[in-house]
DNA sequence: ATTAGCACTCTCATTTAATGAGTGCTAATT
DNA sequence: AATTAGCACTCATTAAATGAGAGTGCTAAT
């Protein structure tokens, strides 16, 4: 279905007017506001067709219009401009991510949602890489005390995660050095999801002499690994509080109860392509954020696809100029993130 | 100022009443709900007193009284009685965290409050214990990739710490070796305060053949203990909107805000001693939470004080219950952690 | 095809009045 | 001297009434 060009500049007038402003917009707002040439009434006329058309909706018989979910994905597909960071903006953003002294994926994720959030006033999050789909570039295992050992796994993500093991019996160092040289070695490059009962059994051959060490060992590491398999963090959940569609306690309450359920906010924030993905209200699959936006983009650790920040918010988003920010920021967070 | 027992059983049946109702509360229903055995004009008289004394307040004139801060203090202190939860209770608190099959002192605390937060219904947070002053059971030396390293520091308070270092050359994993082992005898059994210029130009007195690494790699540890000395994690932000306090929106802003601020939620939790600390309203330093209470422990790993959980609500919160599930709770999870 | 004009609708803020819980005071009672 | 009944008064809360304002939809004129 073809708009005209007056009914599409009409709906992005009145899509920017309530971006804007939280109001429904009237027709001779419209017509005031914006050069459009034609009176209210035929604005009127219009305004009827594209709820017709269901890309307005009305809160109630005389009332202004607000856009539907139909009328923002239109506007995002084809009527608005992306609105990227001037250059000033850009260096002033880079400037705060440079601080990074220390190489650590970890604390400059969480630096930049932590900017996300502040520069949007939305709420931001990143979904950490799947541990299951990243392969080992080191595991190691370190012997704390007699009879407490600790598994350290880094992966090709960034990821560095901490086993912590109790031995069924006091174990030598020397013993804890060989067994993790062997894993080391048989591990590395492979990921969690390929490590099955062939590999295994191969190490485990190798190891008959410490095969009860071993056995003790390696469970607790591949649960370890399989069950956490990634993780959200948070900021800026109280920057709701800036936009009238939360000043309902009840939405506040809905919206910050979904935010603090993590599985919620996985789902959310997975299945994200290389690009940047735009879900709008009920084109979420998710009941609880039916009347959310969510903007997110993956960004790579030395290349490869790894985790994924992300905004959302209320559907009434400033979809063009967030976009604009989360383009230039994983941009800037892949460049940081590339070397090896 | 001592008050009559006839006062004190007032104020007591006055607080009750409004820590459950949250209604300001009336002689009339002293009267009629707890067994005085004196008409509402006695108990009228004696709530003025008590007012004037400064245990009571009135939102307005000709309404009922609600506790002041002193008077909650006497409630805590003289009137109420710890309620604990009964041995089922404690049976399914043991069951819950007993899932831990892994010990990792960091999940099991985050589970703590977890479930603290879910059987008080109130916020409740961790203070993990302050790096700084924790002493150095273990810390070596992986070796990642040519220039990369990542040691792990290992403290008696349970803490795991990662830091990563991107050396300026290629190093071999003998040199690599060679510092951990170094670094790990000399500093084992030392707090971070205590490593000075003298143990640092001690080791580097035996490392003369590795100055370079050495002085790359130092520093970067050195930072990365001082710096993130200690973390807070928040359980239950939401269930503020059970209590009509927070029905305000403001209220509740400033509430949610306050918490996302963690040097805020750091100073509040931090300095309770051994014991259980109740923090009531304006006794309160910190400007943010003067009309919060807080209620804290600390906990130990290994027999020595580590970190602090704590509640924080509304100053109507429910002291003896949560009082006594702290209680419960503290002594399961030191029992659990009491290992070595 | 467009627009001016007008009746109609619905929300929101304000006013008004009624209700009710609770106090404080005084005078009577124990 | 302490307690209590009784009553006038205060203040918040609620519901209903009112009016202004923004906006629409329709009709007739351009």
């Amino acid at each position: 279905m073809e708009l005209g060009d007056r009914k599409k500049s009409i709906l992005k007038a009145i899509i920017t007017d309530y971006i804007e402003t939280a109001e429904p917009v009237g027709s001779r707002t419209i017509a005031k506001k914006y050069e459009m040439g034609i009176s209210s009434a035929t604005i009127r006329n219009e305004m009827s067709d594209l709820e017709d058309l269901g890309y307005l909706e009305q809160p109630h018989t005389s009332s202004g219009r607000i856009p539907s979910d139909k009328g923002y994905r239109t506007y995002v597909n084809y009527l608005m401009q992306v609105n990227y960071p001037t250059n000033e903006e850009i260096e002033l953003i880079k400037n705060y991510m440079k601080f990074a002294t220390v190489y650590e994926v970890d604390k400059i994720i969480k630096r930049t949602i932590k900017l996300l959030s502040q520069i949007t006033m939305y709420t931001s999050a990143v979904l950490t890489p799947s541990v299951n789909r990243s392969t080992v570039k080191s595991i190691q295992l370190i012997r704390v005390s007699a009879r407490d050992v600790i598994a350290v796994v880094v992966t090709d993500t960034g990821i560095i995660k901490n086993v912590v093991i109790k031995l069924p019996k006091e174990v030598s160092t020397e013993s804890i050095m060989r067994i993790s040289n062997m894993l080391n070695s048989k591990l590395y490059g492979l990921t969690i999801e390929e490590i099955d009962l062939a590999v295994i059994s191969s190490i485990q051959n190798e190891m008959r002499g410490y095969s009860e060490i071993f056995n003790a060992i390696l469970p607790v590491i591949y649960d370890s690994l399989k069950a956490n398999d990634c993780d959200v963090y948070l900021e800026g959940a109280t920057n709701i509080f800036n936009y009238p569609e939360y000043d309902d306690r009840d939405k506040a309450y809905n919206f910050l109860s979904m935010i603090e359920n993590k599985d919620v906010l996985i789902e959310a924030l997975s299945s994200g392509d290389d690009n940047i993905t735009i879900t709008i209200g009920k084109e979420n699959e998710i009941e609880e954020i039916k009347d959310c936006s969510i903007i997110k983009a993956s960004y790579k650790v030395g290349g490869k696809t790894a985790g994924t920040i992300g905004v959302i918010g209320p559907t009434r988003m400033n979809y063009a100029r967030v976009i604009g920010i989360i383009k230039c920021l994983t941009d800037i967070l892949n460049d940081i993130l590339k070397s090896p």
